[in-house]
This record gives structure tokens, sequence and C-alpha cells, in this order.
DNA sequence: TGAATACTTGCACACTTGTTCAACTGAAAG
DNA sequence: CTTTCAGTTGAACAAGTGTGCAAGTATTCA
């Protein structure tokens, strides 16, 4: 991986852009954030439990996904607590568990139909 | 793809959260938008040019990857009009062409630190 | 004109991702 | 206990993604 350090422009202009850049480890679990967001299957899971407590079943009926895909899903999104489960009986009934998300996707969809 | 049509627990509840969610279109094209968001290297392009317009080779050092990785993004980039460029003689300047982004992202930067 | 520089592009390839299928777990009902 | 139902899980696989490499373009400079 060829590393561009011999043919900068502007040292200093480099330099002050890097030191601005947020720490590095903010960067990756932002992106990870928008990672999980960026599937719309995960997406429409998020925005249905932004709406109702729903089982997965009723996940699985208002996204048009099979239980199975949805399912996995769940795990990614639980395991990134975002959402959170609560059995009762044979049936799991999921919640989103970060609310400061729900707000993040309803600005961000202000954003782009700006 | 079995979908689940059988064993809807709520259909009143599904019904409507299905008609809460946004529409089709909105919800797909916010997903790509997190989804171009989800890699650490283009968001710190994204990152490093709302401080600064930089030619190539600058980005390059300033996210420490190769000119052409950079080069490859930038393309993605400016596909989605988040970026554009500026010839100037042999050096080409990426300036962030949507300012949405840049507020969205510093947002979400503070929602991950809560 | 020829060489050098800054960047772009297409191809290749390893790696990741999302879904399906089938097997499994655990709770409830018969 | 056995069956049924709701959901989970792991393996498999196709499709997608990010980067490197090498060749190509366009501009500058000698």
């Amino acid at each position: 991986m060829e590393i561009c350090e011999i043919t900068i422009v502007d040292p200093d202009k480099v330099q002050s852009t890097s030191t601005s850049l947020p720490d590095a480890r903010d960067v990756e679990e932002l992106s990870n954030l928008f990672k999980i967001l960026g599937d719309p299957t995960r997406l429409r899971i998020v925005l249905a439990l932004s709406v109702n407590e729903l089982c997965v079943c009723d996940l699985a009926a208002v996204t048009q996904m099979s239980i199975s895909a949805i399912s996995h899903q769940l795990r990614l999104l639980r395991n990134m607590n975002i959402v959170s489960n609560n059995k009762q009986g044979k049936m799991v009934y999921y919640k989103l568990d970060d609310h400061h998300i729900e707000s993040l996707i309803k600005e961000s969809l202000t954003h782009i139909k700006e």
C-alpha cells in the first residue's frame, strides 16, 4: 500500500486538517453506526420499531422479509445495543433501545428531502 | 422467500406500523446515504474535506491511504454529488458539495458520545 | 518533442455481506 | 411425553465491496 508521503503538496494544510479530524476511535464508531443503518432491511426494522414494539413475525410482515432474515439482522442490532428484546411465552418482542438513533434518522430524512 | 403472511400476531399493529413508515423511495435513498458514510475511508475523506479543500495526494496523506484507493472512493462520492472537483493544472482539488452531510455527521458524532 | 507529474480507470481478487435452508431451542398446549 | 409454534442459529452461497496493480490521460516543464 503505497502511502502518499513524498508528493505532499501542502504540508501545512495536511497537518492542520489531520489534527482537526475527530479521534480515530470515534470515526471508526461513527462509520460502524452508519454502516448498520446502511442496509434497507435494518433501516426499516429500526423505523418500524420507532413506531411500535413488535414481535419477530410482525416485523417480518411489516418489512416483507422472511423470519430468518429478520432474526439475523435483529441479532446485529442487538449486539450494537440498538434494539432490545423481551420474551413473553413463545413470542419475542423487540423495541428500540437507543433513541438517539431515532432522532438521528428523523433528522437525516429531512436532510435528504432538503 | 417465505414471507410471513400467516402467523401475523397483531394485524392492526402491523397495518398501522406499515402505514406510518416513510415512503419506500425515501428509505432506499436514506440507506444509500448511510451506506456511503459507512466506510471509514470515505467518512474520513468527507471529514477532511469539511475542514479544507484538498488535492488527491494530500487527501491520501491525511487518510493514510494510497492515491488509487482515494481516487476510487472519490469517484463514488462524486457520483453521489457529495464532493465536487476543480482541476488546476495537473492537480485536482476536491471539496464538499453537500453541506447537509457535514452537519449530519457532526450531529451524529455528538450522538455517539451522548 | 520527450520526460515527469497528478490523477483516473479497468481488471483482478480477497474479503465481506445478506439471505436462504435446514436443524435446533424453548415454551405452551394437548 | 409429544406436538406445535415462535424464534434462533450455523453453514452455504451468490452478490457486492474495497484496494492494489498496471496502463492510460492530461498537463507542465525542459
